[in-house]
DNA sequence: CGCTTGCTTGGAGTGCACTCCAGGGTTCTA
DNA sequence: TAGAACCCTGGAGTGCACTCCAAGCAAGCG
């Protein structure tokens, strides 16, 4: 029994509701400047993250131009939350890695998340923080504007 | 009326719980090294603070090496908290400007500030977001760990 | 006094994550 | 079928925030 489907990659693709417009799997064959509407990013950093291995070999065309499917979007989409939570993409090609390599590094893979969610809480405590100076100071700034106003109103 | 002394920017060093093993003022005169091992930065660092202008012209002993007050180092206190935001180091400069530029950019200091607490919100939003995502993930994986564990005991 | 440690400077170098370019082939629309 | 719009590649360039270097002066110690 095989726990994840590695060919079919269930595991790295529950990342989220699926995004709207997309083709029925099947006929799904998307063209670079397609994906780019889709995803935000730019044809280059596609290009650039399938050079340095955060993407699978994408499909091709029969005149080699890049084909992507429902799969390399799903994927796209956990790319991009992982980079929103400042992941080096290192780290993320690291995991690229894992999930090519097969099953065996179920382990890796769920000790890589676990950590990310720390790292994650943790960031949101830090802004926390900075967010409790930057209410000090603004409500500092809107006193001064008060007794300014008053100063001005005399 | 002067309402924030530019002079003495306290508006400016308003930015928390005051550091341990200070010097009181009036011999509060730190090394670089020193300022080093208070806020974590390195000495490299510190300098260029200096030339990019994110920090005022620091005093000099008479052979013109650093000498750092108990205000600077709130200064860096308070840049050390921007940072954390994210906000980029030019933006910071910006607002060393304002603040060396006196009383009359009161506004524009007070609406800087504004700006960056509504990013430093966005930012926590965004980040509980790539948390769900990173929850259903671990719990998928966790659950597969589960079923792989019952497999085995069989 | 010599040695180690620390501080000074301008300018060059680093690592990250893109971002763009030249020079070509392909696909779509009129 | 022509022209516009799109896509391909390897490699070079960009912007940010540091980070380091060389060469020299200064301070503390045995």
């Amino acid at each position: 029994m095989t726990v994840m489907e590695t060919t079919t990659a269930r595991t790295d693709t529950c990342a989220g509701p699926p995004q709207q417009n997309r083709r029925p799997d099947g006929d799904d064959h998307y063209t670079i400047s397609e994906v780019v509407a889709f995803t935000g990013l730019t044809a280059h950093t596609l290009r650039w993250y399938e050079r340095i291995g955060l993407m699978p070999h994408i499909d091709r065309s029969h005149t080699g131009q890049r084909r992507y499917t429902n799969r390399d979007l799903d994927w796209l989409d956990l790319v991009g939350k992982l980079r929103l939570t400042g992941m080096p993409v290192a780290d993320m090609v690291r995991y690229a890695e894992l999930v090519r390599e097969g099953d065996h590094t179920y382990v890796e893979r769920f000790e890589l998340l676990k950590t990310t969610r720390e790292d994650v809480l943790a960031r949101i405590d830090e802004l926390r923080g900075t967010l409790a100076v930057l209410d000090r100071k603004i409500s500092f700034y809107a006193d001064a504007g008060r007794a300014l106003a008053s100063e001005r109103s005399r």
